[in-house]
DNA sequence: TTGAAAGCGCTACCAA
DNA sequence: TTGGTAGCGCTTTCAA
């Protein structure tokens, strides 16, 4: 979409749009399209034998003009017989905006805590008549993402995480996006805000192993790339609960296999932790295995809590205790982007959205 | 897009692209858009001093033409001090087609294996530079899918699982697709196949344990809706590799949840299995876990073989025997895709994708 | 009740 | 080397 340096081959045997040369002589104005070609509303109007104006009425069920019924048969007949589907480019081009919500296409692996959030705001959306778009954006970054998603004149963007600054939020609104939402860590100068900080689940973590009396505490924090922005905050997060106490944060890079579990677990005792928040409960699930392989007994000498609430910590021995993550409902956001494109001079609102509540379980 | 019953509100405090009346009466051609305005082309060339036509040769690098460099250099400094941005719709709607390939998104939580199977997809028909975009439909069935898809006039569709038929198949090349590509257990008329029959997971799962001298298998088949499309191929594999001998097969549907795998695994002593095939990883561990606590031994008694080859089955105890699934890269595809739309014409290729190999651990 | 026509933003042909 | 201009498909105002 950017840019189209290189059209399609001219594809001689493909069906085409342009009439062949001397192919239809005596016939200036064909009572239907060319087979192959698409059909447009000027093509359902011939057929029906009225002006496009007329199509247009009938195909959007225009109430502020009276067509008499037989010419709307005529008209959806005509088009049901050629296959019409109008053209939304066209469309939007001629109204001036267009419904269409868009957020980039997450770059990594997903847990169903997120996929669910982005279904429940498809459907959210898509009852007050939006559509939403997932653009996919690899290796594009900041400002050429935002210029990318300024070509399609989205009447809304929703980016998560903390890829967007100030100058693609300008870019954004420059370009028409009556509203910009950034789900992320951080406010965005110019941007509505749900403000997603991680931080609170570290701190659930956190301040639920002190009270615990856990007081030597390991973070986990994956080494994998694109999970900064979570990781860092659940880290701060932790560091925080426990700022002003006894209790000391050491940081645990692991990647997540298998080996350098078990490297992480060999020296575990020379750690001297007696306890870990694991970033998430598959993280948990990956080290708490090395850790019992390894014959450190959980909670006993450390204990473990996770994140996410994942179904797999219920199954795990012991059973594990976890931070649960409480999202927005997807009704909220489509609610709040509807506001800001009703209203887009309103100031942007930032709201802290995310909640978290340890669900204690046996490992911590 | 599909409609714009609702336009926007007025807006009246918002900025808006029409001139208020009689607010600029002296300056019929004022030299910088209003501000709030969105620029076009036609305001970096007043600003540039040259013709839109220019403009468009300048920034789209025509090479056809040659442009002065000193003219070159106004006009980017317009399109950037204006902070222009091309109207993707527009250029479209004159090009005639567009580089965007569109894909559905999926209804229900993916594993890693598919996010990076769309991941790589994205990258590799990024780099022949077309565009994916992920078009959220949701409760939208059908024909009616098909039709939502059509407007936005993709060059390529691209349909993972069975929810088009030859009539969808038919609208969208109607309206311009260039190729539609499924990716799911069967051919549909008109359309390029990648078969992705999970028959193949079934087949793998059931020959390995019969192998091993299982006799009386169990299949679990995920209650959740949406997974049928995986579910019943891999059902019908294992069918299909015990067909002829003397092993049964029994159906055993479990929603993933604890209190259904144990009330499952309460009752399999009286089932009498000797073996269970878990549709993927994940109910393998809640299976297993139900069954060692309800006292069963993996594998003396039952052996249970999963699928996807999930980081998780490795640190099961017993590890998990899974069937490893090979999917075939975003790379081929990509080029299947493009080759697709170079030629239109050529006759669909069809081709069964889907490895699977089974990698034996402890479990079965 | 229907039609003619303008124009959304852009590119590409042809002329200067 | 640059500009004028037609027209992509659609909606909507104004006229008939």
């Amino acid at each position: 979409m950017v840019q189209i340096p290189n059209p399609p081959a001219p594809a001689s045997t493909a069906p085409t749009c342009s009439v062949p040369a001397g192919a239809v002589p005596a016939q200036p104005v064909p009572a239907r399209p060319l087979p192959g070609a698409v059909p447009t509303s000027a093509d359902v109007a011939r057929l029906a034998g009225v002006s496009r104006a007329t199509v247009s009425y009938v195909l959007n069920n225009a109430d502020a003009v009276r067509i008499s019924e037989p010419t709307r048969r005529r008209v959806r007949e005509a088009a049901r017989e050629l296959g019409y589907v109008p053209h939304a480019a066209a469309r939007s081009l001629r109204a001036g905006h267009s419904r269409m919500v868009l957020m980039p296409a997450p770059a990594f692996p997903v847990g169903p805590v997120y996929s669910q959030f982005i279904n429940d705001l498809q459907v959210a959306l898509g009852r007050l008549d939006y559509t939403v778009v997932q653009y996919g954006t690899v290796g594009v970054h900041d400002d050429e993402a935002a210029r990318a998603w300024a070509e399609l004149r989205p009447v809304a963007v929703l980016v998560p995480g903390s890829g967007l600054g100030p100058r693609g939020v300008a870019v954004l609104k420059r370009s028409g996006a009556r509203a910009v939402v950034t789900l992320g860590p951080e406010t965005v100068e110019g941007a509505h805000a749900l403000l997603m900080d991680h931080d609170v689940v570290g701190h659930g973590a956190g301040a639920h192993l002190f009270d615990r009396g856990r007081r030597r505490i390991g973070v986990v924090v994956p080494r994998e790339p694109g999970l900064e922005a979570f990781s860092a905050p659940r880290l701060a997060g932790v560091r925080a609960a426990l700022h002003g106490t006894d209790a000391t944060v050491t940081e645990l890079p692991l990647a997540h296999d298998e080996g350098a579990a078990t490297r992480l677990a060999a020296r575990w005792r020379a750690l001297g932790l007696d306890a870990v928040f694991t970033y998430n409960d598959e993280y948990a699930m990956l080290l708490m295995r090395a850790l019992q392989d390894a014959g450190v007994r959980v909670p006993e000498e450390t204990a473990v809590v996770g994140a996410d609430n994942l179904m797999l910590g219920r199954l795990l021995r012991p059973r594990l205790t976890t931070v649960h993550l409480e999202v927005p409902s997807g009704t909220e956001l489509a609610e709040l982007v509807d506001r800001a494109v009703r209203d887009p001079a309103a100031a942007p609102e930032s709201h802290k959205v995310l909640g978290a509540s340890v669900i204690q379980r046996e490992s911590g």
